[in-house]
DNA sequence: AATCCTCATCTTGTATACAAGAAGTCTGAT
DNA sequence: ATCAGACTTCTTGTATACAAGATGAGGATT
């Protein structure tokens, strides 16, 4: 059965990356290449590009003839990743806020008040979700399409982190409120002001960072298990 | 002959990557996978592989069915890209300021030695390399992993770029003497300058961008001959 | 004559076969 | 009994075979 329905290795991908995320597949753990196309029902050759196009994503690690086995991020990496998202972010703000068109400010006004339902009826994956369209929408005000490119991958590949830090208590509200100010300072053209109000909202500080690591230890020892 | 040495695929992606930047491959060209196959003498996998990383680095673009296309870079896309660099440049600097050790320095400093060396021998090739280890050496200097390794993908992926700046006539004195006034605010442990520094060196602005514009058509113009 | 449909060919996407390196195991020697 | 070396097996890397979508040409119809 060739040639199946359009893109086997983009399901192959998705599901992998599902399954990391999940915490299924362990962090160091291995990743057998066999095992995976019997699972998904193809052969090694679109499991074997999938791992590839996470290995470049940096979700995996590919070893020369030592097989792909899953990256384990510490704390220190966790805080190196959102200090870099912070700094692309800041200056997607700062962007954003000079270029803003009606669109622009339409879309981010549309995206924000889902979130502010969303952070109201606590509704803690519709938050998860309505929150990436919320930074995605900055991204697209930036006008950039390499900057949003970039932000974009970044932001995709924090995704799991991201999804651990709503799980704080109160983290949901506190990051409504971060938005808030994000989408009043983008709105009055206030680039300096955009740009550090998205450092400050991205970036893993203080309480934040120990709140984050603490739920990422949680995870793992539920998933040890 | 399977298995050859090592690595075939590495060895089909720089060769490549060495004729998109060559310009050999021009853009919007098609790549077609069996006649990379025979040029290089290898299979069809290794190549398909090979331009799947070379896509995931954004240097070609892969439609699904209609193969593989040199990605055009117009003026506006090149400096969006080289605003993003200065942006993480700049944070890489703020970082290998503060956190700077012995080895850190050292090797700094030998690299910026070799690119006095090159520059003042006029040898644009042995600067453009020298150049190159200099930003890692910085980049390691950061002590970030995380950091160190989006500069470096987005350093690569701008390396034709480069590579054409320093065609720009006094190019090469001027680069140098920014590394200098960047070494000398990293060595002081000054962050705030060599963030500012090292986002000065690296951005393409004003007269800069016009030189690059100039350069980067001139190139397409002698490869449409 | 122009346009649309069909068919042939070309190219990509997937599967399978094959070869070589790596890791673990078993045996033999000290 | 322990350690070292060779062998076996397992897994990755590469090649080739096969299938399906896409493109272009040619003919038929309006």
């Amino acid at each position: 059965m060739s040639g199946m329905s359009e893109n086997a290795v983009r399901k192959v991908r998705d599901q992998i990356e599902d399954a990391l995320v999940s915490g299924e597949f362990a962090p160091n753990g291995r990743l057998d290449e066999v095992q995976l196309a019997t699972r998904f029902g193809v052969s090694r050759t679109p499991v074997r590009e999938a791992l590839m196009q996470l290995s470049a994503i940096g979700m995996i690690e590919l070893r020369p003839r030592r097989g792909a086995i899953v990256v384990a991020h510490g704390p220190a990496q966790i805080y190196e990743m959102f200090e870099v998202m912070a700094e692309l972010e800041g200056l997607a703000g700062a962007h954003a806020a000079r270029r803003l068109t009606d669109e622009d400010r339409n879309s981010i006004s549309k995206a924000h008040d889902r979130c502010r339902a969303a952070a109201e009826a606590a509704d803690l994956d519709g938050y998860y979700y309505e929150n990436e369209a919320f930074h995605v929408a900055i991204y697209a005000a930036t006008h950039s399409g390499f900057l949003a490119e970039q932000c974009g991958a970044l932001h995709r590949r924090l995704r799991p982190f991201r999804r651990l830090q709503l799980r704080v208590p109160n983290r949901l509200k506190a990051s409504f409120e971060e938005h808030d100010r994000v989408t009043t300072a983008i709105f009055s053209g206030d680039a300096e002001a955009a740009k550090a109000r998205l450092r400050a909202h991205v970036i893993v500080q203080g309480d934040r960072f120990g709140d984050l690591v603490a739920a990422y230890e949680q995870a793992r020892l539920r998933q040890a298990v």
